[in-house]
DNA sequence: GAAAAAATCAAACGTTTGTTTAATTTTGCG
DNA sequence: CGCAAAATTAAACAAACGTTTGATTTTTTC
């Protein structure tokens, strides 16, 4: 399926409702009143509300080719260097479509569509088998330890850098950052996200000390 | 607020339901089946749909004395002691109410429910000063490093125990643990996030060698 | 430029939603 | 018991939902 202009407007119109007020709540006229077309141009379009939403996962996830698959091949990299772009690479891709990852995130527990589970299932597993290649490469070169659990170490910087995303208004609040500039803060976050969870890979794969 | 055997029969079929269907695709007519009562006892008990939820909210965390407040009293514990308490205490009780904290993921994303926003915050707050009182107690008997970062400290326990649990099917799935029963699996599962988070607290907190 | 296809629209569709009503049964108490 | 309060019920309520219809406009094709 290719989706022309606009299909992505409808599509995108509905990403940020439904990361706002969450798929049942959302209703297709909210959709259709705010990407300024006709209520039943989201039926015409893609045959139903679920439908649209396994086109946003597809819009999303669907091309989804990593940069990152090719440095894997990259010789010159040692394996620390790829897990940091590695992480480097998951917090820009969550920073830019913070919508669409809260999505991910409510429907990773509630949703039942068939379609969805099986996209979210394989890109995890590819994702797994990426990062446990890097790992034996890293512990065939004796610079990563022996026994690392890649699920928890997945867990760890998905659930870090999306909980760091949902905690922004009380980060600022905690942290009395309230008069910081939106885009200045952001740019921090996604700093300190990406030496936190670098931090915490090293302590888990290497050898430090 | 006091809850009798009828109300909490009725909060707690709803936070099942809740939990896998979803607040808003969980219908009233469910919820009362389900409790094997009446439809229009959801509403002469509780008002409507939504303070139901409330009231879900207030039964989960409305006497949420932690025990853990009184170890930090306990001077016979050391810092790296009460950390490790803090840990298993909130693995073990997310383990225990799965459906409860997921039902908190994705309201903290969708809800704009001001009394659960409001109770959300404030655990929020008092967690993190709990757990900022111990670093500082630790800084100052030399056994934590300095700038340690609460908030993200906390996204990375919440995010990590949550999302290991989210990813449990796929955890069988990868590490071909499919024929294990669902017990001792779980037992397991409890293990392996208390190591595996005490070993990033101690990466974040501590000058280990 | 005429015919065919695609896009757009207002209106209506039947269901399902949360909530209320009004009658009835059960409970608690003097 | 007797009576008031609480609990429970089936039925009805209006509102909102996703979807469809059928007419109309716009675009494409030859």
């Amino acid at each position: 399926m290719v989706y022309n202009d606009k299909h992505i407007l409808i599509i995108e119109t509905a990403e940020g409702l439904f990361s706002k007020k969450g798929y049942e709540a959302t209703t297709v006229r909210d959709i259709a009143e705010q990407a300024g077309v006709n209520i039943a141009m989201i039926s015409y379009y893609f045959g139903s509300k679920e439908k649209l939403l396994e086109a946003l996962f597809n819009h999303r996830l669907g091309n989804l080719k990593m940069r990152v698959e090719s440095l894997l091949k990259n010789d010159s990299l040692s394996p620390v260097q790829k897990m940091e772009i590695l992480v480097d690479e998951h917090i820009e891709r969550v920073v830019r479509h913070e919508g669409f990852y809260k999505i991910i995130l409510c429907e990773q527990v509630i949703n039942k569509n068939p379609a969805i589970i099986k996209t979210l299932l394989e890109i995890k597993k590819r994702n797994a088998e990426l990062i446990n290649e890097i790992i034996i490469d890293g512990q065939k070169k004796g610079a990563f330890k022996k026994n690392v659990d890649v699920i928890l170490l997945m867990s760890t910087m998905v659930g870090t850098v999306i909980h760091g995303l949902i905690n922004q208004p009380f980060y600022r609040e905690y942290n009395e950052l309230k008069k910081m500039p939106a885009k200045e803060f952001e740019e921090m976050m996604q700093k300190k996200l990406s030496v936190h969870v670098k931090k915490i890979f090293k302590a888990i794969l290497t050898h430090e000390g």
